[in-house]
This record gives structure tokens, sequence and C-alpha cells, in this order.
RNA sequence: CGGGGCGUAGCGCAGCCUGGUAGCGCGCUUGCUUCGGGAGCAAGAGGUCCCGGGUUCAAAUCCCGGCGCCCCGACCA
């Protein structure tokens, strides 16, 4: 009848397979509010990783962490005016608390420029006061119309970035670093070739001058967006009245950027590495990155062979990995290899009796490639090689992928639309740069541009004509169907 | 909000058409044997059949009305 051992397959029906793979891992749940998601140990280890690295890497910048208020007053949202227009439809309000109607309702922050600006304003008085580099780690509600585990969720986990600065170019400078900076983060620990470049009109922050974003290429040939990094021009400033005095004496509105990251990467990770067996989690983002499986059939042999998996344990540890011993009894060692592979570990160590005599394990990749018998001596330098071999190897790999399902220049609008008809991914084209067009070609592909890509990864010789309306080409766009 | 699907044990489902003792697989508990790729046997525990009305001697099953969830679309990180 019903088979519960093996998740649908990703070709049968992806949708299906990626839900099944989250329950399966135990990585989050369906929480009693729809929309919202319980996420799960097995999943926020994995949020941990990525917020201990990220915030490191804010933190070598410059940037500071702070935390500012989940509520804020609902007048503030209609300070910005395109900031309003964008949020306003997606905010969740509180109208009564303490038993009461409040004077003002309170909006639940859906993202926290306005708040942020308004402190700003006290805060900054002189050109010495920036820049102003603040982060904060929270949660924000955006009451979405259709919900997916991780990639879309009523609540969600994220770090918002706000920075002030004194100059329109420090300003666009810094929305540049840290667009770089989610890009290193992204293709060295979520092992994601992401694409970077610059938002469209029609897909910019709401309130900013210019949005950069990240873009992922799933395994069913859809994009994620995985980050984005906003200059946000003068616009909260003149909101919010962030003024400062530069050092000629003259009073002038700071120039603002925000950008951020979210749980989303986690569905991303999901998208990009898994496989029909389940979550594959790049080594660096695992809670564990090792997992000893005992085998032993007598109780003597048990004991021997527990001591020997904690003393392997406990000399791996010390050289800064991650490292589990899965000693439950009752439960067959293969039972063992197939929940940890569901839930994506990257490297299993087996040890036994054989193993004992020999002063060997056995290890196996979770990317394939059967086992290995190595010895015990020297097996921590080996595991850090190999775990730095396994994030080149998912990356590469989803690279190759990634191009392998992408179009360069199609030669008509016909075969840009059979192209995306056929659930194919990024399509390289020329763009007129009318907006007109992208909501057109929107309306019959249900493709978007995803970015206006940055130099490194356009093609080669740049397109001179728009690939929809023959026009003059303004930039090279890539398109796809997305998340 | 439009379209589709589904609510029965912790999970996955059958039973419903044709009303009459609530079942199967997995999981869980206990014991014995197993143990280098999803163990076997035995004995158990576990249910407001989504909710509310109606029809009937009798409703998981038929009728009416709700509610919830998932998937596809529009909005979006």
């Amino acid at each position: 009848m019903s088979d519960n051992k093996a998740i649908t397959t990703r070709a049968a029906d992806f949708s299906a397979w990626y839900n099944e793979l989250i329950m399966r891992a135990e990585l989050a749940d369906y929480s009693p509010v729809r929309g919202c998601m319980v996420i799960r140990p097995n999943g926020y280890a994995i949020w941990e990783q990525m917020q201990a690295n990220l915030d490191r890497m804010f933190k070598e910048t410059g940037v500071q962490n702070a935390y500012f208020p989940l509520f804020i007053p609902q007048s503030f949202l209609a300070k910005e005016a395109e900031h309003v227009e964008g949020f306003a439809p997606e905010v969740a309000v509180v109208t009564h608390a303490g038993g009461k109607l409040l004077d003002e309702p309170l909006i639940v922050r859906p993202t926290s420029e306005t708040i942020i600006g308004s402190m700003m304003s006290k805060w900054i008085q002189s050109y010495r006061d920036l820049p102003l580099l603040l982060n904060q780690w929270c949660n924000v509600v955006r009451w979405e119309l259709r919900t997916r585990l991780f990639l879309r969720t009523t609540e969600f986990l994220w770090q918002e970035g706000h920075t002030a600065h004194a100059s329109e170019a420090e300003a666009e400078a810094e929305t540049l670093q840290m667009l770089a900076v989610y890009r290193k983060f992204q293709e060295d620990f979520l092992a994601i070739p992401v694409v970077t470049g610059r938002k469209t009109e029609s897909e910019k922050f709401a309130g900013a001058l210019r949005t950069y974003g990240l873009e992922g290429l799933m395994q069913d040939n859809k994009a994620l967006q995985l980050g984005t990094s906003h200059n946000l021009g003068q616009n909260f400033a003149k909101a919010f009245d962030i003024t400062f005095q530069s050092a000629e004496g003259s009073m002038d509105h700071v120039w603002g950027t925000s950008w951020g990251s979210t749980t989303r990467m986690i569905g991303g990770v999901i998208m990009t590495h898994g496989d029909d067996n389940g979550l594959i989690c790049p080594p660096l983002l695992a809670q564990w990155q090792v997992v000893v499986v005992p085998i032993h059939k007598t109780d003597t042999e048990r004991a021997q062979v527990l001591e020997a998996a904690d003393r392997l344990a406990k000399d791996l540890r010390a050289t800064g990995l991650r490292v589990h011993v899965d000693s439950r009894e009752g439960i067959k060692p293969g039972a063992k290899y197939y929940e940890w592979e569901g839930r994506g570990v990257p490297f299993r160590l087996e040890i036994g009796p054989r193993d004992l005599a020999n002063g060997t394990t056995m290890m196996a990749r979770r990317t394939g490639g059967g086992k290995t018998s190595l010895p015990l001596a020297g097996l921590a330098d080996v595991l850090h090689r190999e775990i730095e071999t396994m994030q080149r190897f998912l990356l590469d790999a989803a690279r190759e992928r990634r191009e392998a399902g992408s179009l360069r220049h199609p030669k008509s609008k016909q075969e840009f639309i059979d192209f995306i008809e056929g659930g194919g991914g990024f399509v390289y084209a020329g763009w007129c740069g009318d907006p007109a067009v992208e909501a057109e070609i929107k309306e019959v592909t249900k493709a978007t541009i995803r970015v206006l890509p940055d130099a490194e990864f356009r093609t080669g010789d740049a397109p001179t004509r728009c690939i929809w309306t023959g026009r003059e080409a303004v930039a090279e766009a890539i398109w796809a169907r997305a998340y």
C-alpha cells in the first residue's frame, strides 16, 4: 500500500518532494496558524550556522547589531509614499491591546526602515556621526496570500541591515559591498552559485532608489531571490528628517541603504542540492558534519565500539568538526544510514569490530561514491579536506546545472517563449528598457526579469536588440519564472 | 479571492457508491532473537471517523450548512 519509506521524487512532483523532504528531515512543520511555520531543531541549526557566519562577515565590514521593536506606529508607514503603497496590503495591524482600542493602531513590522529611520534622525547630527552601520536579526510579518515552507511564510526570520552615509557615492558603495558579502556567503557556505545584478523599477524595493539582488536557479529551473541590497537614496531621510551638518557647515539629508536575507535561504539550499533521498546539506552549514554509527553484535563488542566511537568523536571535535555519535539501541545500522541521509548529514563514519582490529573506519559521503576505508590516524585532516572538497563539488555541480538550464541570446521571441514554456531556466536576452514590455512578457510567459546582470555574468557579445520588440537594447536581462 | 484535491489512530491511507461489531501499513510499548544498507516473531497500547444540524430503529457512510488544510493561479523575500 503506501510506502512510507521513500519520498516523492523530484521528477514526479517537485513541490511534493520539497514538502516531504522538509517533513522527513524534520526541518519544519506547519503551525496551527495558517501560513506560519514552526522551525524544528534540525532546521533551526542550519539557520544558526547561517547567522553565525553572516554575522561575522557583516561585523568585518564595521556593522554593529542592534534591536528595534516589533511594533511600529501605523503612521510611520505612510511617511514614505512608495513604501506605504508597497507594504500596506500585507501588513498586520494591532488595533486592540490591554483590553482597549488603541489610539493609534500599531503595525507588526514587515521591515524596519521606518522605525530605524525615526531613531536615526535622533542619533545623527553631524557628518562625524556617519556612517552609521546597523543590523538586526529579527522576525518580520508579511500577510502573504500564498505561503510555502521556508520560501514564503507569514512570519519569517531574517537580518536587516540599515546604514546612513554622508554621500550618495558612499551609500552606493555600501549597497554594493553588502551585495558582495551576500554573494560570497552564498557561494562559500550555501554552495549556491548566484547571479548578481540590478533589479528593474518594477521589481525594486518599495521606497528604494535602486535595488540589487542575488538569484539562484533551483533544480526545477525556477529562480529564487536569495537576498537584496537597496540604495535608498535620501527617500527615508527626507521622510524621517534624518539630517546632518557637513564639514563645510551645510545641512543635508543622509543617504541610506538597507539589505536583507532570510530563512528562505534554507529553502534555497534544499532546492539546489537535495536529491530523491532527502536533504544534502553543505558541510559548512550542517548541524552535524559527521555522524558516527557504531556497529556491534554482542554486549562486549558494543562496549568496545561505543568507547572507540566516543573517543573518535572527541578527537574530531577537538579539531572543530561537528560530530554526533548515533548510539541508539534497537535500531539497525542500515536504518540509521537512511535517517541521516534524509537529514542531509555530509559524512558518515561506520565503526565496528573489524575497524577496531584494523585501526580504521568506513567513511561515506552524502553526495555518493560508495564507502571508503580510512585509517583513524590523521582522520581529522582528511575530513577537513573532504569538507572543502564537498563544498566546492556542490557549488560546481549547481553552477553546471544552472548553465545547462540557461539559454543565452535566443534567436527569436518564439524561441524565448518555447524555452520558458518548456520548463527552462534563465534566459539571457536584450531588453529595450520599457516597463510595458517587461509586463507583457510576464503576462505571456510568467517569466520576470530577475536581474540586469552584473558584468561578469553577462554573455560575451552584448545583445543589441530587444528580444521582444526588436528595438535597441538598453541592457542584457535575465528572465525566469520565479518563486 | 478563483480553480482543483483532501479531512477516519502519531503519520500515510482503505472503508462511504449499496447505512448495521472501525480496519490496513508504518510508527509506538514490552519480551526474545537480530545487528557492516530500511530486522523477525510474539503480545499490547492508541479513535469526539473535522464541526453542527437533518433523515433513519440505526450514520464514518445519505442530505443540508459550516470550518480547516494542501496543491495550482493573482500579490510577494
